[in-house]
RNA sequence: GCCACCGUAGCUCAGUGGUAGAGCACACCCUUGGUAAGGGUGAGGUCAUGGGUUCAAGUCCCAUCGGUGGCUCCA
């Protein structure tokens, strides 16, 4: 990509006219795009912090057993920026948000107190005997999994004062040596035993903590801030998108902002993927079932789906009640896989067809859980950057790198840099696997060592898990994290040995044998949703030019020269820029206030001076300086930045 | 789906049982202004919805719908 070619960024430029601008206390502080708040991910069992915040884990433990008698304990672990603790309350008794303050209390006086915690180990019988007489049947039960499952002969307990906990430590001394202003309990929420939803919900009590006062303050302080850049909150402000209730939830409407943000998203993979050699698709959005049986989705993913819509011999709605045998079932499409498969078994296909890129940006509907729809990064009905490359054995995992390329060539273009990758795998030794993949040891044998390779001869770095894989084969995903610290599938890019095979699908090989194609499945731009939730919280809501809703903001000084401004902006908009003039009856002042909250990337002052000697007065979002340029140079170079994808304040985020 | 909390104007929020409020945004008028909020006037709400308690409910209770934070699940 060409980023020879710019407009001025203004900076180290001396031009500048009229008034300094006002304190920067009156503004609107331009912020960064920035993620959470930096945590230490992976804290050391051995750090003092880690040791303080398992300590408090305990004293949190031992006011909620002194307040609650009777409460049963879970797991208490150490996390990202404090600590929580599982409790399930006797029959009839409801935590509120209200009762953390008293439990904080009451932590605080045990932390002002002089209990030196004491380990023992007690042999395995013995942790059972006393963990029974502690009346603690979840612990019981862990213990008997260390024993059993993971050999433990020994358990380790830590004491206290009065209270003992079955725990593995370390911890602190004593918790005279626990600040008591360093932690603070701030959130409940409810927690299945051991995760698992058919298990008792407990109560869990989260704690940010700290090793003093001012990291705690910094830390409360700086989720604030990232709050501000959460997407739901700038998509609201900028007028990208918005949930009705009457349309239903987890189906965003997208306002003209955010439509435009769409439209240049499907432009740019539209030129990416025609210059990579895919053809673009156009599916349905509803289909007969038995597609979805022959691509396994029901019953495999019925849960996801929204329920059928049924037709009866006398039309949409059936005959009335005695009617019950519809003679069509028809289901909104979870994923576009099925139709590019028919796509591809509706014409006859050569090796030398292959690899065949078929692409299209669809709309898939899922039934997400109501509790797990999130503003766009979770919802029910998403518009997805989806293609379908089918390939050779030998064409696997040239083609494979060749999407890592890809990803890697959009991901340089917005400037990410906070994500990683992870390889999903099967898990062969997992008893349920029947349920879960593909049964084909070799196939998976076979891809997994392909995606491995591919990523190593790429130099990429990964995570692998176990057990995460799609049930048709490994994939790659492209992990990210939003400002409110949710981590989130963005992207991926997935191998399938199998579903070609399910279809029938084949293409005659050189040999003149009919062979079955594998498949690649990806999405490096994910879907719309999701993908510019991720944008608006990387970019802070201010876009880089090519990709803002409205690119330029014309604001005439005075309404002597409106009709200088008319032309520019009929100008701007032949040339197809997302141009806007603020003809409103307002101040200069206000004009440029507004301009700049809405975060438009270029605001241009035209006065008097300018229309008489053809000039504009550039004002970009987040920079200081101010040139004044010859229209024409202005629209040319904007035009170059615009084709050119440039992002003028990529050093700045 | 489950646990907790929340729902008042387009947005952000005040209003703890007795005649629905503010700021921003919007409309109109004055102002024609050179770099982050000029002035005035006005419109806008069955207080999410439906029941209940009460002489009286935005306020108390119940249900439903929606949102937030988690759990589970996932692009």
């Amino acid at each position: 990509m060409c980023r020879c070619t710019r407009l001025p960024t203004n900076r180290g430029r001396g031009q500048k006219r009229g008034r300094r601008p006002s304190p920067a206390a009156s503004r609107e502080p331009v912020r960064k795009g920035t993620a959470m708040p930096v945590i230490e991910r992976t804290v050391d069992k051995n750090s003092d912090l880690y040791k303080l915040r398992h300590s408090l884990a305990h004293v949190l433990a031992q006011a909620v057993q002194e307040l609650y008698p009777g409460v049963k304990l879970g797991f208490g672990p150490p996390i990202d920026d404090g600590f929580y603790y599982d409790f399930l309350f006797p029959e009839g008794v409801v935590l509120t948000d209200e009762d953390l303050k008293g439990i904080q209390k009451r932590m605080q006086k045990i932390c002002r107190e002089d209990q030196p915690f004491v380990q023992e180990d007690l042999p395995f019988e013995q942790a059972i005997a006393r963990l029974t007489e502690m009346g603690e049947p979840h612990k019981v039960e862990y213990c008997k999994e260390l024993h059993d499952k993971k050999g433990f002969d020994t358990i380790g307990f830590y004491t206290n004062g009065p209270f003992v906990d079955m725990c593995e430590g370390p911890h602190v001394e004593n918790t005279k040596n626990l600040r008591p202003d360093c932690f603070k309990l701030h959130s409940l929420a409810g927690a299945y035993w051991r995760g698992d939803e058919k298990n008792v919900q407990m109560t869990r009590i989260y704690a940010y903590a700290f090793e003093s006062k001012d990291e705690l303050k910094a830390h409360a302080q700086a989720v604030e801030e990232a709050k501000k850049n959460d997407h739901r909150i700038l998509g609201q402000k900028l007028g990208i998108y918005s949930i009705a209730d009457e349309v239903g939830k987890g189906l965003p409407l997208w306002l003209p902002n955010g439509a435009a943000i769409r439209h240049e998203l499907e432009k740019l993979a539209y030129e990416m993927e025609f210059a990579a050699g895919y053809h673009k698709v156009s599916t349905p959005e509803i289909t007969r079932e038995g597609l979805y049986y022959t691509s396994g989705h029901l019953p495999l993913y019925k849960h996801s789906m929204f329920p059928p819509m049924e037709l009866y011999e006398e039309g949409p709605g059936g005959g009335g009640e005695g009617d019950e045998n519809p003679t069509e079932r028809y289901y909104l499409k979870p994923m576009n896989c099925p139709h590019h498969h028919m796509i591809f078994k509706a014409q006859k296909h050569s090796y030398r067809d292959l690899p065949l890129r078929i692409s299209e940006y669809g709309r898939c509907y899922r039934f997400e859980r109501a509790g797990a729809l999130q503003g766009l990064t979770r919802v029910r009905g998403m518009c997805m950057n989806d293609a379908h490359i089918y390939v050779t054995p030998e064409q696997l995992k040239d083609e494979f790198k060749a999407v890592m390329d890809l990803h890697k060539t959009y991901y340089d273009l917005f400037g990410f840099e906070d994500y990683y990758l992870r390889l999903s795998q099967w898990d062969p030794d997992d008893p349920k696997k029947g349920d879960k993949y593909v049964d084909d040891p070799e196939g998976w044998a076979f891809t997994e060592k392909v995606v491995q390779e591919a990523l190593e001869e790429l130099g990429l770095s990964y995570t692998m898990e176990r057990g995460e894989a799609a049930f048709y084969g490994p994939k790659v995903d492209y992990e990210f994290r939003t400002v409110t610290g949710r981590e989130f599938t963005a992207t991926t890019n997935q191998l399938d040995f199998a579903v070609p095979k399910r279809f029938g699908l084949v293409y005659t090989d050189s040999d003149g044998e009919e062979k079955t194609p594998y498949c690649i499945h990806r999405a490096p731009l994910g879907t719309h949703e999701r993908f510019i939730a991720i944008l608006i919280e990387h970019y802070a809501g201010a876009f880089p030019t090519w990709l803002a809703p409205v690119q330029v903001n014309i604001i005439p000084v005075s309404e002597k020269v409106i009709d200088y401004a008319k032309k520019l902006e009929a100008m701007l908009r032949k040339d197809l820029v997302r141009t806007e003039l603020d003809d409103s009856n307002a101040t200069m002042g206000k004009k440029i206030r507004s301009g700049t909250t809405r975060k438009i990337p270029i605001n241009l002052i035209v006065g008097e001076q300018e229309a008489e000697q053809n000039t504009v007065t550039m004002r970009r979002y987040g920079i200081e300086d101010q040139p004044v340029l010859a229209l024409d140079t202005f629209v040319s170079e904007l035009r170059d930045e615009i084709r050119d994808r440039v992002d003028v304040r990529r050093d700045m985020r």
